[in-house]
DNA sequence: GTCTATAGAAAGATAGAC
DNA sequence: GTCTATCTTTCTATAGAC
């Protein structure tokens, strides 16, 4: 009954991140302005800064909060016990994880450069924490004798780009559901390091 | 003797572009205010208006130029008549031209989002028509036998994602050399797509 | 062809009323 | 917690002198 107004830094909040990420996401980080993510909660300018210090840490905020989420989601991934199915495992992961937040990786991706040189380093850390996962994998499939990978850093890199590649052109509506664009880049993946 | 100074348009334009394609490529478009290019290039802000309309239109000519450069360096690229050796021909060409212009490149896959609507269509063209190229290689390589692909259009995203990758990491003075990547990325594209 | 000067709009952020 | 009002800065783009 009480707290029918005011109060609402629980609900405002987290709209002043979805419309941030949204925004940021279609617009770019430089191109978005205060007034407009104001717009999108339905709250005046000045009250966004009752949720973030400035535009910087907000930017900063959701890419450090997917990244977190990210690493976590991979840890309470079954990944099983042989190379094949840990590899299987990890690009059918970054695929669905990748599709389901599409902005967020969006925003990942591109926005780098707007952090400034202090968070940049944090959420540099994150992802290279992430791409470690991957070459484990390949490290691990090396000394089994499964893969046969010249050099696993390139591989790494490579089967990331790859599999990232697939959020330029998915369309939920389009030609191929998730699960079959899964089976065909677990595929390509499979042949590019397998022994 | 004559024209020490006064008439560089044949001069002064083409420092515009450079110092508009690394300022975009470095900030982002958006980021980059036309008193920044102007500072770069040693003139006032309002005189770049003598070589573009806007700053909208900078940035189109910037990556209208690019692609037309890609479209016609692939052209002129030897290819030979295999399957195979035309998919080798096509990575190390994707490779060795994006190596060479980092920001041009960085531009043209970021920046798309602040083009007009029209300006988007017209370098949308462009690029489905350098895919095509791709993916006209491994129908061949299909109807030949030489490859075994399940899906042309998911495999030429595949691999040029996995190309355009290269630029996000490789450094020159890196570990390895840049003929030394293209021939581990092509044995890499090679195995994911023979038969 | 470049300059200064400036118009006119919009940006990030803050202050203080309610 | 949100509002209005505003400070200060910066932006794109133009006008007119030289």
């Amino acid at each position: 009954m009480a707290r029918k107004r005011g109060s609402h830094s629980d609900i405002t909040g987290p709209k002043v991140r979805t419309a941030a990420l949204r925004l940021f996401a279609r617009h770019g980080f430089a191109a978005v302005s205060m007034r407009q993510i104001a717009g999108e909660v339905g709250v005046q300018a000045g009250a966004l800064y009752l949720y973030t210090p400035d535009k910087q840490t907000l930017l900063f905020d959701l890419m450090k909060e997917h990244m977190d989420e990210l690493l976590s989601a991979w840890d309470h991934t079954e990944k099983g016990r042989t190379p094949f199915s840990q590899l299987e495992a990890f690009s059918r992961f970054h695929i669905r994880f990748n599709l389901e937040r599409p902005e967020a990786i969006f925003i990942a991706y591109m926005e780098l450069r707007n952090l400034s040189s202090e968070n940049f380093g944090k959420i540099e850390k994150l992802r290279k924490e992430y791409e470690d996962k991957l070459e484990e994998i390949l490290c691990f499939g090396q000394t089994t004798g499964d893969f046969l990978v010249p050099d696993t850093k390139l591989a790494t890199m490579a089967v990331i780009a790859m599999l990232t590649g697939v959020n330029t052109w998915f369309r939920q509506e389009g030609r191929l559901s998730r699960e079959r664009v899964e089976e065909i880049y677990w595929d390509m993946v499979r042949r590019s390091v397998a022994k």
